[in-house]
Formats: C-alpha cells, structure tokens, sequence
RNA sequence: GCGUCGGUGGCAGAGUGGUCAAUUGCAAUUGACUGUAAAUCAAUCGCCCUUCGGGCUACGUAGGUUCGAAUCCUACCCGGCGCA
C-alpha cells in the first residue's frame, strides 16, 4: 500500500490523495461503502462500481460466524468469493465489542442524541445482569452469536488471523469502542485495553505477514470452460468501460494487507490526544479514528487527533457518513468514511437530496412523477419516477432497497467526490458551505 | 318460502351483560436510523375540546329488557349455507 497527499487544505488538516492497493488506487477523500456480509446490500458489486465507489467495508465478526473466515480463505479470499476486484477493508470486530456489548439493548448508537454533557447518565454503572452478546474478558471479547447463541472468544491475534483469513487489503486493529457515556474511569480502562490489543495486533499481523503467501496458494486449475468465460467477460466489461486500472485480474491471491490502527480516547481531550501520540507512534499503515460520539464532539475530536497523527499515514473515520459529518471530517484531515447510513437510510425509504434527507414512502411522492431528486445523475434518478419508488416501497418490493440504495450511494460518494475536486481547485471552503446552506435548507 | 348461521371501526377478525371507543393483524399517517442482531424499529390511527382529563357519537336498522347492552329480547333489512 502507498499513500501520496496531492493537495493539502490552506489553514487547515484537509488533504486529497491516492492510496494504492494491490486491488486499485482509492482517490481520498473517499467514502466507503459498507458490505458487512461481504455484500453491500441488495446491489450486485458491479452497480456499487458503477455508481462511483473504488472501495467498499467488509465486517471480520459476521464473516467469522458466517459463512467463516476460512472458507472465505478457500474459496480465494474475499474479492473472489464476492467478486469486488476492487480494494476492500475489513472492521476489526471491535465496533461489536460496543455494539453487541455496552450498547446491547440501549438507546446507544454511533452517533448519540445528547449533547448536552450533563445529561449523560453513566452507563457503567454494575450492570453486569444487563442482557449483552459481548462481554469484554481478560484479554478478549467473548461474543454470544446472534445467529445461534453459541460463545465465541476474539482476541486481538484471532481478528487479525481473520481478517489474514478474509484476505482484504486493508485491515483494522482490534479496539473497543466506548460510549461518551462511560465515566472517565473506565474511557482510561478502555483507552489502555485498547492500546494494549493496538501491540498485540500489530505484533500478530507481522507474524501472519510472513504466512500470507501459504495462505493463498496459486488456485487450483478449474480447468472449466466456465472460469475462462467468467475470465473473458470481466476483461470485456472493464474493457468496455474503459477501467483497465491493473494487471492482475480478480482470479490472483491478494497480497499482504495494510493494517490500521485505531485511536479511541472518548470525548476527553486529553485520553485523545494520549491515544493519539501512542497509536500514531506504533508501525501502522494507517489509522482508525473510532468511537461513539455526541455530534457536538465529533469535530473537536478528529481534529485533536488528526493533529497529532502522522500526517503521511492515511486515517479513516469509522462509522461516519452523514454529509455534514464526511464534509467536516474531510475539512479536518480525513481521508476515508464508512457508514451504514446511507445503504441502511435507502432501505428504510430515506434518500438524500441536495436539500436535505427526504421519505420517498410519504404520501406526497405517491403521484410525483419526476425523479426522487431533480437533477441527480444517478441510474435511479435518470429512469425512476418518485411515485415509482414509492410505490416499490409501499408494495414491499425487493427493487425499492436496490433503487434507493443506488442513489444513496451515488449521493454519498458523489459528494465526497466534489468535496475532494473542490479541495483539489482551492475551494473546499465555498464549497462546504453553499452545499450545506441548501442541505439545512 | 322454510330452516340455519351470521352482520363489529378502511379491511380481516376478537369480544358475547359493567373493567369496551372496543384485543390483534393488515392497511393508512408520520418519525427514527452514523465501523449493520436493521428490507428494521417507534408513535399515531371515531369526532370534538388545550395536556392530565373531559365531552359526544358508535358494534346492520328500529324498538324493548336492565341501574347498565356490541353482548339479552322482538321486528325488519342484508349475506352465507341447507331444504323446497
């Protein structure tokens, strides 16, 4: 992997590059789109390519229980099984540590309503009763499978050894992400648990590195008149589109990943920018900038610890993808977003529009007959009614999740996209702020 | 025509003397969703008054019994089924 900075912001931490990867350049700023179970739900991988994604978020956890890390590995590793000839980063697992844990049956999320600090109630008060599929153990995290209850134990070196499994390009450290909520106490109980795993994955994952060779041997020869079909009808589609970015087609093993590690450190300055210097100090690739945020905390945060981190590494915002937060995010030096928002929003009948999130179920677009969003140039907008969409949706129709889920992406990747032209040009600032004076409306 | 079963809120379908403006599901209306236990979840869903709460009209129609009726009785109207 290989990360060059193009331009950098005036007066601020924004910067627009290219990383490299055995599977493609990713231009960054760039957004992420989520395929936690190594598929980006209801589209085919060849509408997320079209609709402007270079690089898309697999998840270690789901894979792990389901269908299992290693047959991902036989079956040639993530990009074959799933056929995305293009990067892909995987999640360490540690946001389940959070999500299936702390956060299990609470009103916590990655983005929480409060903002108003005093309101935040302690969460770690004993609640050692409290139903959570993951309970955080000595050295690891026991999961309870949501899919057939069965106990699993996730140490820093099992994800890693996954993750070696799954065969992406990019990969994450085992962390535990904490809720804003949590007391100072324990965020310092965390932040040193975390750091601590920070070592142990990196130790692991340069031990794997040396394996990664064996681990995806040459695949056998098929020999089938179907692979060289599969083969030539790939480099026809890439020819016709005119997308010949590399040699190697689909069919190769990958190639070492590049692991990121990742800052933690709550809404306390001081634990950030501790967590910061301590991360930022260690052999990674790459950094993660995680955890549960009040939105009101969110900028100040990446921008103590974008500020310290090494500025030639790349960084990638976990879990942040609504428009003000990627354009604030990109303002204050990231390079990559994930997020469910976008693919979960489509599903759920939400699209966004240059002036602000829309339901397409509302009775009003029942006989709107011009396209969800005017002027969108995305596959939906350009052949879809609004009074379509509403209608797939409200007739449960499979297509409405894939239609919706095309243009959210197309939105969200669109506007990072502009957002890193903008940059690029010198005028991010304009930019940011006649996009969200018509996005607050 | 006779017999029989039944007619409940947009629909389906509970309830069978008071705790019923009426369970539940669907539909409808709106909202939420930020490293995906999520094609999910929540709220509202007779009318009126400003919330607590109160008032009004409602279980085919019209009467009746009763302190009290969606629930019991009578007649009528409508529907299913059976026999003519």
């Amino acid at each position: 992997m290989n990360f060059q900075i193009e331009k950098k912001l005036k007066n601020g931490l924004g910067r627009a590059g290219v990383l490299q990867t055995s599977h493609g350049e990713i231009h960054t700023p760039a957004f992420v789109p989520v395929g936690t179970k190594a598929t980006v739900k209801s589209l085919a991988p060849e509408q997320v390519r079209e609709l402007g994604a270079e690089v898309i978020l697999a998840n270690t956890y789901h894979l792990y229980l389901q269908p299992g890390d290693e047959l991902v590995r036989d079956a040639g590793g993530l990009h074959k099984f799933m056929h995305w000839d293009g990067p892909i980063v995987t999640d360490s697992g540690g946001f389940q540590v959070f999500s299936l844990g702390a956060a299990y049956g609470k009103e916590l999320s990655k983005v929480t309503k409060i903002t108003d600090p005093s309101l935040m109630i302690p969460e770690r008060f004993d609640d050692s009763d409290a139903p959570r599929l993951a309970k955080i153990g000595q050295d690891g995290v026991s999961f309870k499978s949501h899919l057939d209850g069965s106990v699993h134990y996730i140490t820093p070196e099992k994800s890693i050894e996954i993750q070696h499994n799954l065969g992406a390009d990019i990969i994450f450290a085992f962390d535990e992400c904490t809720s804003p909520a949590e007391d100072m106490k324990y965020q310092k109980e965390a932040l040193a648990r975390t750091h601590a795993w920070a070592k142990r994955s990196l130790n692991m994952h340069k031990k794997l590195a040396e394996e990664y060779p064996l681990r995806f041997p040459r695949p056998p020869q098929r020999g089938g008149l179907r692979d060289a079909a599969c083969a030539l009808s790939l480099r026809e589609n890439r020819a016709r589109s005119g997308r010949i970015t590399r040699s190697e087609n689909i069919l190769q093993p990958a190639s070492v990943p590049a692991l990121f590690g990742i800052v933690q450190g709550g809404r306390d300055e001081g634990l950030r920018k501790e967590s910061a210097r301590f991360i930022g100090s260690l052999d990674f690739d790459g950094f993660g900038i995680g955890g549960s945020f009040a939105k009101i905390d969110m900028s100040s945060a990446v921008k103590w610890v974008n500020e310290i981190l090494p500025e030639e590494k790349p960084r990638h915002l976990l879990g942040i993808g609504e428009p003000e937060d990627l354009l604030m995010g990109i303002e204050n030096g990231v390079d990559l977003f994930d997020c469910v928002a976008p693919t979960r929003n489509a599903r759920n009948g939400t699209l966004y529009t240059k002036y602000g999130k829309v339901n397409i179920t509302n009775a009003k677009y029942k006989e709107n007959f011009g396209p969800a969003e005017e002027g969108c140039g995305c596959y939906t907008c350009r052949n879809y009614s609004a009074a379509y969409l509403c209608h797939l949706f409200r007739g449960k129709e499979m297509l409405a999740a894939t239609l919706a889920t095309i243009h959210n992406l197309f939105f969200i990747t669109s506007l990072v996209k502009e957002a890193r032209q903008a940059l690029m040009d010198g005028r991010f600032p304009e930019f940011k702020d006649g996009f969200l004076k018509s996005w607050r409306k």
